[in-house]
RNA sequence: UGGGGCGUCGCCAAGUGGUAAGGCAACGGGUUUUGGUCCCGUCAUUCCUAGGUUCGAUCCCUAGCGCCCCAGCCA
């Protein structure tokens, strides 16, 4: 993981508590709910908590939130737990669920009825919102909330033995319905349910509510710095209540972070769940989903997110993150790593006229010039030829170092090449280049001191593969879709229609045709590609990770 | 005149009274068999605003302004 020092406000309570005693070693936790896939707001916290753990020595939980048994599924803690270790974290034997404490729950519920602190509620929903109050007025006390213990404890029996209908009562803690803070009003910490829970089954009618569950989960697990986003700030109030007024084993201390939103993409779990079921888009795992899944898909090494949220870093200030800052760090870790290939797009015949027919060479070309360990392949070379056609104009631009009629330039780790003709069809569509190679550039040197400003990559054109590409583009057109859905639009409209490019007829090295999923490499000069999962071993599919940096997109751009 | 937070470069983000780190982006230049990588340079006299305290304030005080979150029997 990256070297350079971490330090932001959070590590710095961490290491205070450590200093001063209050805590031997930390215990952190990560403790998603299992209602959708993860995404990379969610990498920000899993990097903080296990980062944490580690850098502290301590230890980190993975605990899943399962109070809300209506939408959460099994499917999401296994997709869950495969994305915490495929970024590379590991909990050890310390993964826990929530509904593992409902007897416990239930237990410190009836001692918090026995304090005269919780009592049984017959509102309705819409009653209950009634007597709420509003952000300026104050709460009405409910008609129960002076209920008497006994009458308390043996309806909250009832209600565990699912004598009552689902919605019909509540049990509420009794704090203070004058609160500024609405989270103090007498929450709601159970309610009736009569759903089936993915783990407990149709063994328990009465579901915990979070602010009730998660305190009590964490004091249970001796956790010490419970890291939580903005959002909760609100609700530490009430976290510090139910711990203070319960004999719990400890008392773990709730921080707030702001949590990461990145721009062009949404992070919100009910847009993305819309997004798969409606077939917006392919799946969770879908490439151009910020989730794990769909990063891992897309080729984004873990390494790579890592050091992302790790230079992103940790603070109390909502922020947006550009996501070309994501993709910096992607190109960065692949940059060392990926070995590079050929490959063509868009392709376009060239003839090499002096080159005999049938004759095949095969040349040196060394795997990754930032890693001479990892070695050369060897690149048959042929009279008849793929480059790229974006790689020749008949009329060239001003500062076009590519081909053009009568210009010279390399093949990479080959030849000079000179365009002599250009052959087109009866549209004007050109369709080959008949060309003449310099035998005296053999490997791509010229030995008589002249230069080339051009380097093209290229194929021979019998000796490669077919290949399909899915070139991938933000996931949205605009930067901020909630800024724009608040002026009306549907984020759904705002959808990228480019987002996905098949390019069905890509040629690549032959080598490439035996790639594995997940395989990785730098197309030289486009970018880097992963084996997707759905290539056969006939036709190898590549998804564009993400794009080298194109300085001649830009000087095309401003001309 | 409900409560809780936050405001430092286009985007993140250090800084905790001694005179504005770093990364990304951008721009200029060098190297280069990827217009990639790499290297060098430029890029906030200013820290939401206005007052005040101080020899000195992004950091302290006061008053404003702006933005975010909270009225689920969601988490």
């Amino acid at each position: 993981m990256s070297e350079h020092e971490t330090t932001h406000f959070i590590a710095e309570i961490v290491e205070n508590d450590l200093a001063s005693g209050k805590h031997a070693e930390i215990v952190t936790r990560f403790p998603p709910e299992p209602n959708g896939y993860l995404h990379i707001g969610h990498a920000k916290s899993i990097c903080l908590n296990f980062g944490l753990a580690g850098k502290y020595k301590g230890r980190c939980h993975l605990r899943f939130d399962d109070t809300n048994p209506s939408k959460e599924d099994v499917e999401y803690t296994e997709s869950i737990q495969r994305d915490v270790r495929w970024l590379g974290f590991d909990w050890g034997a310390h993964l826990y669920f929530a509904s593992d404490y409902y007897d416990r729950l239930y237990d410190f519920a009836v001692a918090l009825i026995r304090k005269g602190k919780a009592y049984v509620c017959d509102l309705s929903a819409d009653d209950m919102r009634r007597y709420r109050g509003t952000l300026s007025e104050p709460g009405q006390p409910s008609p129960n909330r002076d209920r008497g213990i006994d009458e308390n404890l043996a309806l909250f029996e009832r209600m565990k033995a699912g004598e009552f209908p689902e919605g019909s009562r509540t049990l509420r803690a009794k704090i203070d319905m004058a609160s500024g803070n609405i989270n103090m009003r007498d929450p709601v910490i159970y309610r009736i349910m009569n759903a089936v829970h993915h783990r407990t089954g149709d063994r328990w009618r009465i579901y915990p509510m979070y602010d009730f569950t998660h305190c009590l989960s964490d004091s249970l697990e001796g956790i010490t710095h419970s890291i939580c986003t903005l959002e909760f700030e609100d609700h530490r109030p009430l976290y510090d209540w139910v711990l203070d007024e319960l004999a719990t084993p400890c008392h773990p201390r709730q921080i707030e972070f702001a949590r990461l939103n990145l721009n062009y993409t949404v992070m919100s779990k009910r847009k993305l769940l819309e997004l798969v079921t409606t077939k917006l888009v392919g799946g969770w795992d879908d490439p151009r989903m910020p989730t794990i899944s769909g990063m891992r898909r897309r080729g984004y090494p873990p390494e790579s997110i890592r050091a992302f949220c790790d230079k992103i870093g940790v603070a109390k200030a909502n922020s947006t993150v550009e996501i070309s800052y994501l993709e910096a760090c992607v190109r960065e870790t692949l940059n060392q790593g990926a070995p590079r290939a050929m490959a063509i797009l868009d392709p376009l015949k060239v003839v090499v006229e002096n080159w005999p027919e049938g004759k095949i060479e095969l040349l040196d070309a060394p795997n990754n010039p930032e890693d001479p360990a990892a070695g050369t392949r060897p690149l048959p070379f042929s009279r008849e030829l793929w480059i790229e056609r974006d790689d020749f104009r008949e009329v060239p631009p001003p500062k076009y170092f590519r081909l053009s009629p009568g210009s010279e330039v390399r093949l990479l780790h080959a030849y000079y090449l000179k365009c002599e003709k250009v052959v087109k069809d009866g549209a004007g569509k050109v369709v080959e280049l008949r060309c003449t190679i310099d035998p005296a550039t053999k490997g791509g040197w010229a030995h008589d001191g002249r230069k080339v400003k051009g380097t093209l990559h290229w194929l021979a054109a019998d000796h490669c593969a077919r290949a399909e590409v899915r070139l991938y583009d933000h996931l949205f057109t605009v930067a901020d879709p909630g800024a724009e859905e608040k002026k009306g639009r549907d984020y759904r409209s705002l959808l990228n229609p480019d987002s996905l490019k098949v390019l069905p007829d890509c040629l690549v090295e032959l080598g490439l045709a035996s790639a594995k999923p997940g395989d990785r490499f730098q197309f030289q000069r486009q970018g880097y590609f992963c084996a997707d999962p759905d290539g056969t071993p006939g036709k190898p599919v590549f998804n564009r990770i993400v794009g080298l940096k194109d300085a001649w997109a830009k000087i095309e751009k401003k001309a």
